[in-house]
DNA sequence: TTGTGTGCAAACCATTTGCAGTGTC
DNA sequence: GACACTGCAAATGGTTTGCACACAA
């Protein structure tokens, strides 16, 4: 994702509208590394804006992915979406038991598969996921995973 | 996932009981490698025994996951979760287009987290998803990731 | 016989959609 | 002044839950 001032440019480029409500979601995400969910995107708009409806924040993310400045990630803890602001590849850690998931700068130069391991399949991205108990959750005994 | 038998017997164990529709389902899941979702499932239960319910097939999936005889895909295609009787660690290859899902059998050496890199996390899986497209789905020009 | 399992219907929860009124450009 | 956007409420779709009846052990 891009800074404010390129987003803003780019929806009017589109032909998109350049509202309030929109120009906060940008700023929230911009400064925003913790892999949100849309309901916690919302509750955050809604703090500094308290008459924010649910569905223009979610109008406003589904206009963000379209436009390739903002990734989903897969759920992984079931609890839905998040969003990465982070748009190129890179890898996550994910916290078993708070769902917390933090980036992994790193690259892996291991991830290629033969024509047969790749059953003839065309890659185009590759994706790792390390899981395990962050900090604070491996302090009080690993619990189960959920 | 063990042989139906087997299920059998762990079920038994656990003070859990051994009904026909857990039976089918058990049959049907040691036979099938295409990561279904609980709705493929049922739908194939269904065929087979035309009065099972949606909840008796959730139950049993629920109860197997619990056992760790079932594993749970993250929901790569946002089509719910996708099952997968292959319990030990795998990697998966995911068609961006048809969402079929296929092991990786190949294992990865480079998967390595320095402690920095790892940020104070207990690692404790390692998973990895290549997203391309499948022979069919590349065939008629590659669609759009959604 | 006892307690678990089944099936139905209703509840849930994240997300999407229909629509009338509002605001951007 | 168009047309996109907003917000409300209702719909959707996967999954869970409450509950009365049925069946495995």
């Amino acid at each position: 994702m891009q800074s404010v001032e390129i987003l803003i440019e780019l929806f009017r480029q589109q032909g998109l509208k350049i509202t309030p409500q929109r120009r906060m979601i940008f700023e929230l995400l911009a400064q925003d590394a913790s892999h949100p969910t849309a309901e916690e995107i919302y509750q955050r708009v809604l703090s500094a804006m308290p008459d924010v409806s649910r569905t223009t924040v979610y109008n406003t993310l589904r206009e963000l992915v379209a436009l390739g400045e903002l990734a989903e990630v897969e759920d992984l803890g079931r609890e839905g979406i998040r969003y990465d602001a982070r748009t190129h590849d890179h890898h996550h850690l994910f916290c078993m038991k708070c769902h917390t998931i933090i980036d992994v700068s790193r690259e892996f130069h291991d991830l290629e598969l033969s024509p047969e391991e790749a059953s003839g399949y065309q890659i185009v991205k590759r994706q790792v996921t390390f899981y395990g108990y962050c900090p604070d959750c491996r302090a009080d005994q690993a619990g189960q995973y959920h």
